[in-house]
Order: structure tokens, then C-alpha cells, then sequence
DNA sequence: AGAGCCTGCCTTACAACGTAAGGGTGGTCA
DNA sequence: TGACCACCCTTACGTTGTAAGGCAGGCTCT
């Protein structure tokens, strides 16, 4: 409408599947995934909603790609890494550069766990996830069970549940609540979680996520060990 | 509109909280978490869509009580258990109990993992867990680090990212791409997964969900016997 | 007993969403 | 020059969640 196409040189650039994607992901990182929409994504572009099916074949596409572009990034993260020496240092290394790439898209661990399983980028990143292990002295099939055994851990998050941190200090709950869970009021009121710096999933601090990390880790060498003498 | 409300008396009894979930769960159950919608809820119970406000408050707590009732489930489940004995045995029995129900309702774990973080179910799961590792000899900082470790595996769901032997044995990819993926190729072909039959997630069947446990479990073990000597 | 209210269900309506269908415009190549 | 094609737009539709309010029957209070 009366628009002469004149005024702003630089929107006029034109649209492109590279464009659309890195625009979901920005909205996505600012104001949540939530607010991505096909007509929100045009705006930002300067574009119509319509528009945007030239580049993408719908919603889910969108969504697709826009992960993907997360994978991407943490593949150049981490295709950067030193390869060599300990498997289970090389392993650890990578696993938490990948979880810094995803603290950067948070939105991104959850739409990784639903969609995108066979997106490309994320493929490679376990096929040099399982070439680590395989020049650690790993079997095939240890690695195999390595990469079920990590799940999403092995991408840099982990689901959790609840959050023994959050939402209740013990003594907020009501009484006869916390009459019902004796051990967790227990729990927490014995360690009084002082650093609630939540990061990826609720309570999932670093130190937790590490935790868990190195149990796996350890673990699985221990069984390496027990397989390959 | 002409309805008599005789012909059919068994579907006039009234709408509950209880019965919109359960009518929930039942349509999730069936055709798919995704159908499930207010006018379809309504529907099954011969009520209108709006009708269902006045039993939730609005269609996330729908899900949230939907989730909320297989947690229950479970809760039932897992409460007839015996909790005596070896704490590992104890600890793995019932997160495989946890297991079978969510294995009723498989949309129930997504769900679990993104809503749900306080429900009052999910809590009590964990104090009983948390109760079952105090009385096995856990302090409650390396209770509460269990927590975290075992992450959504503590109720019996792992979060998988991609399935090695779904959707590509190797030699369906076309070269270019295997030409990019020598570690994964190499593990496929020899790994040959002959029983594709996928459980919770995608290629996570029961032996990878019990290995990765079991690891889980082992290391929290070893962690336990290292501090209370 | 009658007035008023509350509870439970319904009707109507709307905004936001994804997207099907097709129109127009400019550049490219024969 | 004319045909084609890539690109973007307009219009419109069905589905969704839900705000607003209506209407009946049973309860309580006087």
C-alpha cells in the first residue's frame, strides 16, 4: 500500500531459506519460541507470512531448519576441539562446549528432543561423538550403548524432572504438604540450595549437569576396561 | 435442540475435574496427544467445549491435570513395591515400574518433561525415591545429586536425540552422505540392529534404557561407598 | 412459599494461527 | 518481443483457545 520501496534499502534484500531460518532463531532467542509464527517472522523481515512458504515448506520446516542452524553452530564449536589424547577428557570437552551453544538458544533442548531426529547436523555431530569413543578403545556396540546410555546428555542437556530448589524452600510449603514428603523437606532443608543460577531444565545447574556427566563418563569406561583388556 | 435428554441417561451424568482429565487421558491414550482439543473433549462427553471451563481453568491445565493422572499411575504403581533390600534392586525395580505405566501413555512423557514441574505427583514420586536412597545408606547432598543425574530416567523416560537404527541402515544413504558419516556407517552395519522394536523414544528399547540405568546406578553406588565408609 | 442466588451447561463471537489458491511484477532467455 | 519463471502479495478459510453472557434448576434465607 503506497509503499514506494525506497525508504529502507537494506529489508529489501531478498528473501532467502538462510534469512527466514536465522530470523525464527532470533525471535526465538529474544522473546521465546512460543512467538514464533509464520506472520511474526515475515514482519521481521518485512515480508509477508505467505511469503515465506517459497522458502520453507510450512511451520514444522520452519521449526526444523531453526534447530538445525542451533546443530550447526554447535558443530563449529566444536569441530574446533582437540580430538586427541584421553577419550574421556575429549568426550567431556565436547559435550559441555555443545551445552554452552545451547545455554545461547535455550528454546532449542526442547525442540531437539521432539523434532529433528534425523536432521543432518545432528547426525554429524554423533557420528564424531562415536569416532571419539571409537579412538578411545571403544567397541561399535559400547558405543552404541554409550550414545543411548547419554541420551540428550550427549548434546549438552539433560531433562529434569523437577526442581528441588525452586518453588520451595521447605519452609514455604504448607504443613500438611510437607508432612506428605518427609525426605524432600528433608533433603532440602539440609542442603538449602543457595546458588539457584538455573540453567538449562529447572534446578540443572552446571555442577549438576557435570555430575551426572562424569558418572556416565566414568561408567562407560569402566566398561570399555571390562571389554577390551 | 430437540434433545429430550432421556434416550441416553448414562451419558448425563455430570462433568468432573476427574472426568474431563480421565476423558483426556483416554483420547491421548488413543488417537494422539495432538487431537486432543476442548471441542473434542466436550464431544466424548456430550458436553460443549466451554463447558470443560468450568472444571479447569483453562487447556494447559487440562494437560497439566492430564499428566497429572498418569503420575498417579504410577504413584499407585510403584507404591506397592517392596522398598526393603538392596537399594539398587529397590531403586531399579521401581524406576522400571515408572516405565511400564509411561509406556501406557506414551505422551505422557513429553509432556512430563516440559509441564508438570511441581505437580504434587511428580513431587511425591521423588520424595519416595529420594526415601528409598536414604535408607540406603545416601546422604542427602549425594540423594540430591542422584536426582539430578538420573534426571527423566528417574521416572522411568530417557530423552533420545536420534535413532541409529530407524530411518538408515547404512546402506539406505545415499554415498554423499555416508561418505560424511564413517563412524556412524561403520557402527551401524556392524551393529545391524535386528529388533527395531522402539519403546519410549525412538530406538530406546528396554536393554538401552536399563544399561544407561544401570550405569547411572553403579556410579551412584561407588559415589555412596566413597563417603560413608 | 416466594425471592434471590449459585451452579452447571450452553450459545455466540472473536482473535490468532497455519496455509490453500491465485494474482501481479520484474528479470531472463529464446 | 514474447514467453517463462522466480518471487512476493492479497484474499480467504478452517481450526484452535477462550471471553462474555444467557438460561435453567435447585438451594438458602426470610
Amino acid at each position: 500500500m503506497g509503499d514506494v520501496a525506497s525508504s529502507r534499502s537494506e529489508q529489501r534484500l531478498p528473501l532467502s531459506r538462510e534469512r527466514v531460518l536465522r530470523t525464527a532463531v532470533a525471535i526465538a532467542d529474544e522473546h521465546g519460541i512460543e512467538t514464533v509464527t509464520m506472520r511474526r517472522v515475515g514482519d521481521e523481515l518485512g515480508a509477508e507470512a505467505m511469503s515465506l512458504y517459497h522458502h520453507v515448506a510450512n511451520k514444522d520446516a520452519l521449526l526444523d531448519g531453526a534447530v538445525d542452524l542451533v546443530v550447526r553452530e554447535i558443530n563449529e564449536a566444536v569441530d574446533e576441539l582437540d580430538a586427541g589424547g584421553d577419550w574421556q577428557v575429549a568426550v567431556r570437552t565436547r559435550i559441555l562446549a555443545a551445552r554452552a551453544v545451547l545455554l545461547r538458544h535455550r528454546w532449542a533442548s526442547r525442540l531437539l528432543s521432539t523434532r529433528a531426529a534425523t536432521s543432518p547436523e545432528v547426525v554429524r555431530y554423533h557420528d564424531r561423538l562415536v569416532g571419539l569413543l571409537r579412538a578411545g578403545g571403544f567397541s561399535f556396540d559400547l558405543a552404541h550403548h554409550a550414545l543411548h546410555a547419554l541420551g540428550s546428555r550427549a548434546m549438552g542437556f539433560s531433562q529434569e524432572l523437577f526442581d528441588p530448589g525452586d518453588g520451595g524452600s521447605a519452609d514455604s510449603l504448607p504443613p500438611e504438604v510437607a508432612a506428605e514428603l518427609p525426605n524432600l523437606v528433608a533433603m532440602l532443608s539440609e542442603i538449602a540450595h543457595d546458588d539457584p543460577a538455573s540453567t538449562l531444565g529447572w534446578c540443572d545447574d552446571q555442577t549438576e549437569f557435570e555430575f551426572g556427566l562424569d558418572l556416565l563418563l566414568d561408567g562407560l569406561d569402566r566398561r570399555r576396561v571390562a571389554t577390551t583388556p
